[in-house]
DNA sequence: GCCGGTCCGTCAGCCGGCTGACAGGTTTTG
DNA sequence: CAAAACCTGTCAGCCGGCTGACGGACCGGC
C-alpha cells in the first residue's frame, strides 16, 4: 500500500515512516500541506496520515478542499489528546478514522489493515452532483438515473469540469485539457461543446463566468 | 425576549413554553422546521431554542441554511445526552450554545439570561463577504476597510442580495424590491444599477446568471 | 431664486455568449 | 467497398448583458 504521511515532528515523522516501511508499505513523508498537495496531484496514493497542525495550514482545511475536489483516498488524521473538536471536525471535513497521539506503532498497523481492507473494494465511487451520477473510472453519467452517451470530446470536457469543482475554468485551459499540447483551434468550439453538454444532461450542468470562462455547476 | 421554540415532544415542548412564559419572556411554540422558517422570516425572534430531529427534517441543516443566509438570530439547540457528534456539529454549524435533555428548567433560565447578556450590545454583527463588510443595521460597507458610500438605489439594490445569500434574484423580483407596487421602469435599470454596484465595490460583488438574474457573489 | 451637484432612468453601441446549421473527416455497418 | 452514421470544427445570426453618456428631477447652499 502506498501512503503519504503528512507530519512536520521530525522525531514522530521517522518513527511512523519507519513502521510503515517495517509494515512493507511504501511511505512518502511530507512536511507541509503545500508538498502535500503536490504529491497528491502526481501520485496515486492508497492512504493518507495526515497531522492537523501544520507550518503553512490546517490540515482540516487542506481535507476538506481534498474532497471538495473529489479526491477519495482514504485519510487517517492524526490528533494531539484533548483535540475532541478537531477530531470531530476531522471526520466532518471527510477523515475516515483518527488516531490520538501518542499512538502504539501496532496499533497504526491494525488501523492501516483495517482501511486498506474496507476500501480496496471501491477506490472511485459514484460521484453525484444534482441530478447526475458520474463514474469517473468507468467513464459514464446517468441523468436522473438514465445513463447519457457523451462523446469523446464532451467526456474530456465533462471530466474537466467534474475534477475541478468549484473552478472556473478558462477557455484557453479547457483548449488545453481537450486538445495536443500546441493545437490551436481558432473558433468557439469550445462554447459549442459547452452548449451540446448542457443539451445532453441539463442546462445547469455548466455555469457561464461571462468573460472568464465556466465553471461546473452545483446543485443550488 | 422573544423566543422561538422548536421542539416536537409535546410534553417537553409545553414544560419549556409554560417556563418561559413564568419568567416573563414571550415565546411562540412551532413543532416542525417548515413553521419555524415561516415565523423566522415574518417575525423578529431574540433567541431560537432548536431541536435536532424533527418531523420534517434535521435541526442541523435547518440552522446551516439560516446561517448561510445571513440569520443571526442566536440559537441554543437542544441534544439528547449522547448525542456528542451532533452537539459538535451542531456548534459547527451555528449554533451559540447547547442544552443535553433532561434539562433542568432552573438551567433553561440561566442559559436564556447568558445568551440575552451576550448579544444584547450586538444584534447585528457584520456581515463579511469577500472584501466586504457589511453593517445592514447602520447602512454601511467597507470594501477592504475603506468605507463606500451607496446611494438609495444602490443600497437596496445591495441589500437584496445580502439578505438573499446564494439565492438568484430575477430582474422582476429586484425591481419589485426597489420600486413601489405596480410602478414599472420601462428600461434596463437594474442592470444599470448592477454596473455601478460593481463599479463601487468591486465586478465579483454580483454575480450574473445569465436569462434568469443575479446573485450575490461568493468569496470563490 | 439661482446655481451647482447628485441621483437615477433611459438609451444605444458594443461585446460576449449561445446555438442551429453546415460541411468535412472518420468510423461503423451492411 | 460503399453508404450511412457519427463526430467535431466552423460559421453566422441572434440574443442578453454591460456600461458610458445624457438629460431631467431633486436637493442643498449661497
Amino acid at each position: 500500500m502506498r501512503i503519504l504521511l503528512v507530519e512536520d515532528d521530525t522525531i514522530l515523522g521517522a518513527a511512523v515512516r519507519d513502521h510503515i516501511i517495517a509494515d512493507n508499505h511504501s511511505v512518502d513523508w511530507v512536511t507541509r500541506l503545500d508538498a502535500a498537495g503536490d504529491h497528491l496531484d502526481s501520485a496515486a496514493y492508497d492512504l493518507v496520515l495526515l497531522d492537523l497542525m501544520l507550518p503553512d495550514g490546517q490540515g482540516i482545511a487542506f481535507l476538506r478542499e481534498q474532497r471538495r475536489r473529489g479526491s477519495v483516498t482514504p485519510v487517517i488524521i492524526l490528533t494531539a489528546l484533548d483535540q475532541i473538536s478537531d477530531r470531530i471536525a476531522g471526520l466532518n471535513a471527510g477523515a475516515d478514522d483518527y488516531m490520538t497521539k501518542p499512538f502504539d506503532l501496532s496499533e497504526l498497523s491494525a488501523r492501516l489493515s483495517a482501511v486498506a481492507r474496507r476500501y480496496s473494494g471501491n477506490p472511485n465511487p459514484l460521484i453525484t452532483i444534482g441530478d447526475l451520477q458520474i463514474d469517473l473510472a468507468a467513464r459514464s453519467v446517468l441523468c436522473n438515473g438514465r445513463p447519457v452517451d457523451l462523446t469523446g470530446r464532451e467526456w474530456a470536457l465533462f471530466e474537466a469540469f467534474v475534477q475541478h469543482p468549484g473552478q472556473v475554468l478558462s477557455k484557453t485551459q479547457l483548449e488545453e485539457r481537450l486538445y495536443a499540447f500546441g493545437a490551436e483551434v481558432e473558433s468557439n468550439a469550445i462554447e459549442v461543446h459547452v452548449s451540446r453538454l448542457r443539451k445532453k444532461l441539463g442546462h445547469a450542468v455548466v455555469e457561464t463566468v461571462r468573460g472568464i470562462g465556466y465553471r461546473l455547476g452545483d446543485a443550488r
